[in-house]
DNA sequence: ATTTTTAGATACAGGGTTGTATCTAACTTT
DNA sequence: AAAGTTAGATACAACCCTGTATCTAAAAAT
């Protein structure tokens, strides 16, 4: 009554861009398992039924919302700073996690009742456009210019970076810098025999 | 008609361990999130009404289930093999992982609408009794007999196995002997000044 | 200005979960 | 053997989610 009702409907993109927005949020919120289409219309407030035009099922509405949404970062190499740069890119990677893309695509793969199916269409839609994880790209680079031998470029080493940080996240659901460059110091230069880290 | 029913009834502890086993199947079967009386019950077997009798709601239950079940075994210390005594905790680590109760403490850690309280509780009712992670002991026992830096154990460095494995099992869903001597060959051991690994 | 499209609102039956109440029959205790 | 406790079964109203159908009015297209 006393507000003139903002009497406009929304349509198109913007109407799209409010149902994908919900979608993640929703997902990160209550977790794969509880998605519901119930709740996306809720959080987009629209209404249900303009979701079923679109998609029958909110699993399916999701996929599309990650689809739509920026891809990951790849980290950018710096001018010859390799422990610089790979805290750059674990910086990179703490941030995307706490995105809301991120915490959608943490909330589908830690379910419990994750379909394969979905992981992969995850992988194909999300990770694609990237080469390999956020510390490979580095790690990658400075190998082939001869900072390390690349031999030490195992499947192991190259997720350490990204094991630890995920497991911070999980821990205390924050992660600082200080920790990043521990990261970096303590484990991945001494996996790939740079090091060892000053003893002070 | 056939078979003379069994016409016995559960009471006491033969109907508690059957709830509580019913109780962290479930919660690993569903997630946390959709961890519900009715699930359990009929998991059970019996009445949701029993269940109502002892819990007013479902993580109630769950918590108590995790107290009864068997804690977390700690790793045995070898005679001076610091590799092989690693493999063998991380080998436990992945084996608890797998057991129901290890099952059930997964979901409830990874639940995106996880309550800080339930995640304390746990780790007092279920993590109390070890000293700290599982390469933690090892390591610890190590270095304390000089075969390494001690000042190496940081808080980053006693949970690079974990954090692999754990990875490892979001990724894949097992792990095998093999990936785990990788862990402690090219990241474990170099970061505390062992090694570097044979290049064969 | 008229027509077409479609967002938003409402309603509905069907199914699942919740918490409570009630009854019975099996087990324990005395 | 009698009295008690309590597992198991059933029923219930309330609530939420699912799909679908129907109507309206706002926005776009003509």
């Amino acid at each position: 009554m006393a507000e003139a009702a903002a009497q406009t409907r929304r349509r198109g993109k913007d109407l799209l861009d409010a149902i994908y927005a919900a979608a993640v949020e929703e997902v990160a919120a209550v977790g794969a398992g509880r998605l519901t289409m119930d709740g996306i219309a809720r959080r987009a407030a629209t209404a249900r039924t303009t979701l079923y035009r679109r998609w029958s099922d909110p699993v399916e509405l999701l996929l599309d919302a990650l689809r739509e949404l920026h891809p990951v970062e790849a980290p950018a190499i710096g001018a010859d700073d390799l422990r610089g740069d790979l805290v750059t890119s674990l910086r990179l990677m703490v941030d995307w996690c706490f995105s809301p893309a991120g915490r959608a695509v943490m909330a589908i793969l830690t379910d419990p009742a994750r379909d394969p199916a979905i992981v992969e269409a995850l992988y194909e839609r999300v990770f694609a456009a990237r080469g390999g994880t956020f510390t490979q790209t580095v790690l990658r680079h400075y190998a082939e210019r001869g900072h390390f031998d690349p031999a030490r470029l195992t499947p192991v080493v190259v997720g350490i970076g990204e094991a630890l940080v995920s497991q911070r996240i999980l821990d205390t659901g924050a992660v600082d810098d200080d920790y990043l460059a521990d990261i970096v110091d303590q484990a991945i230069l001494p996996a790939i025999g740079i090091g060892p880290p000053p003893r002070r």
